[in-house]
RNA sequence: GCGCCUCUAGCUCAAUUUGGCAGAGCAACGGACUCUUAAUCCGCAGGUUCCGGGUUCAAGUCCCGGGGGGCGCACCA
């Protein structure tokens, strides 16, 4: 729906009585101490027999999400983090038992009460006592159907993890996620770092960058579109297996899949090579679900998907000969590629070599038919500027991207460890880049020097935390996992709008 | 960026095949009610139908332009 204005009439209105009775009636607390959450009252009470008083006196705190005064008694529920708890009251006990009667939904109240079971057989809290925490000015929503407008749910989310139920599980879950990969990469061995999001030339990835402004070293600097090339340099300074999970920004349109800046775990480990890194991501991803959904086969989207491991491991050459019908190999030359990619209706630049029309033959034609979860293995070189060379496939990396419901959750391989290689192959992105394709690499003499220090053999692997969200929680859109999902910004549309209308531009 | 769909009260939704007084439930506001469960009942109020033009005696509805959101395509993880 369009956008919300405010404030509006209807706002002003329904509120104007109450803000009246909250400064002159009703003190609003500094503090409210509990001795438990409203849903640990719920389930350390769940035995109480209808009717039954536990003589137990709670305190409790959170917002009233219903309310039915009824005269001399009324009914209520509290609901915080925890869950939720009827709230019984009474005019023989309760004090202010009428303006309880007018707390509206949303409000925040604080009470204290003995945990009882209603005739009715609803466990209660009897409110022997309660404290007016914070007045809702607004509604929230329809409170059967909640609110549904997914332009009010992700400009408003705070209205909305109230106002649906199973968003903020959503969130729960995501971070219950991600301290379980910490605590998995922790137990093998992993060390967290931190590196720059603020870097000179963007590396690590093959997108396009936001831009900002130093002001005191008079330089743009540019928003990390990976974290791979500073966490290589760790394993370079002995950091033999480490890790960060971090933001990253990367230039580009809103879709359900994506979000401009989001969420990826990087990993490297020496000593290690890309089969290592299948075991990781099998570990981590199965592991995951098995703790926190208590299954490896999970629902999504209507299909189960299987995460038990091992996955299946197949060739990207493979995979497109099932799905696409047609024999590729590097050794058919650009010209050859060129005409299979015409003969699938797979559209490619005039610039692009062997490597990139099969990986785009690939992408148009097989990976959105891949369930998984499966590893699609061996990229050619070509595309794959800080992978290492095939031990036994020329022209080829040793690189995999693990697919599950038709769409990349990350991507791993054999690092490239040998400077001169390395320089070569940037050297090779920048005529790409000359070439016409904005999002090749530029070099980056820092990571060459690293380099030439020496890297051990290493394996690395890229995940991305918001896609794993989705599969767990079983949502098709990336702003489902994102608590404040890029938007156009409100602000721009009165702008807009006089524009629109003729005015000029300032 | 392109295509399709969509936007009506605070929220969820109605409003007859191009058109004929813009409605309901919930929330809010006033009242009744001592065991409710989306409580019930009585009353009251609530509108720039996303914005701007146009056609018409008459536009929520039809046409043009713009905006937000959703989905798809493109790009990426």
């Amino acid at each position: 729906m369009a956008h919300l204005a405010w404030p509006s009439p209807g706002i002003r209105a329904q509120h104007s009585a109450r803000r009246e009775w909250e400064r002159d009636v009703r003190e609003i607390g500094y503090r409210f101490e509990t001795t438990s959450g409203a849903g640990d009252v719920a389930r350390s009470f769940a035995h109480l027999a209808t009717g039954e008083e536990s003589g137990v006196t709670v305190a409790t705190a959170g917002r009233l999400m219903l309310s039915r005064p009824q005269g001399r008694i009324a009914f209520a529920e509290l609901r915080d983090w925890t869950g939720g708890i009827q709230l019984f009251a009474l005019a023989a006990l309760t004090p202010d038992f009428e303006e309880f009667c007018r707390l509206s939904l949303g409000d925040w109240i604080g009470v204290t009460g003995e945990v009882v079971r209603t005739r009715r057989g609803e466990l209660s809290v009897k409110v022997a006592s309660w404290e007016l925490l914070a007045q809702a000015r607004r509604g929230f929503g329809d409170k059967w159907h909640g609110v549904s407008d997914p332009d009010i749910r992700y400009r408003q989310r705070e209205l909305d993890l109230w106002a649906n139920d199973g968003v903020r599980d959503i969130f729960l879950l995501r971070s219950k996620v991600i301290a379980s990969i910490r605590r998995r990469l922790g137990a093998a061995g992993f060390v967290e770092v931190e590196t720059p999001v603020l870097h000179p030339i963007p590396g690590g990835a093959a997108a396009r960058p936001f831009v900002t402004h130093y002001n005191a070293l008079h330089t743009d600097v540019y928003l990390r579109i990976a974290t791979e090339l500073y966490l290589k340099r760790c394993v370079v300074g002995g950091i033999e297996r480490v890790f960060e999970i971090g933001r990253t920004f990367r230039n580009e349109g809103l879709s359900p899949r994506h979000n401009p800046e989001f969420t990826m775990l990087e990993l490297y480990q020496a000593y290690g090579d890309y089969t290592d890194m299948m075991q990781i991501f099998e570990d981590i991803v199965a592991g995951t679900a098995e703790e926190l959904l208590g299954t490896t086969v999970i629902p999504y989207q209507g299909r189960d998907i299987d995460l038990t491991p091992p996955w299946r491991r197949a060739t990207l050459v493979e995979l497109i000969a099932e799905h696409a019908g047609v024999e590729v190999d590097l050794s058919m030359g650009k010209e050859h590629l060129q005409r299979v990619a015409s003969s699938l209706g797979v559209p490619f630049e005039p610039w692009y070599g062997p490597g990139k029309l099969m990986l785009e033959i690939y992408e148009k034609t097989t990976e959105a038919e891949l369930w998984g979860p499966v590893f699609v293995c061996d990229y050619p070189q070509e595309v794959s500027p800080l992978a290492r060379a095939h031990r036994s496939k020329p022209g080829y990396v040793e690189r995999f991207e693990p697919i599950v419901a038709g769409r990349e959750l990350g991507n791993a391989f054999s690092e490239l460890t040998d400077p001169d290689d390395q320089r070569a192959r940037f050297e090779e992105q920048e005529r790409e880049r000359a070439l016409g394709d904005d999002e090749a690499m530029v070099v980056d003499r820092d990571y060459l020097r690293a380099l030439e220090l020496g890297l051990p053999p290493t394996g690395g692997l890229g995940l991305g935390i918001d896609r794993l969200v989705m599969l767990y929680a079983d949502v098709a859109n990336i702003k489902e996992v994102l608590l404040f999902p890029a938007l156009r910004p409100e602000d721009n549309l009165s702008e807009a709008r006089s524009t629109a209308s003729g005015e000029p531009e300032t």
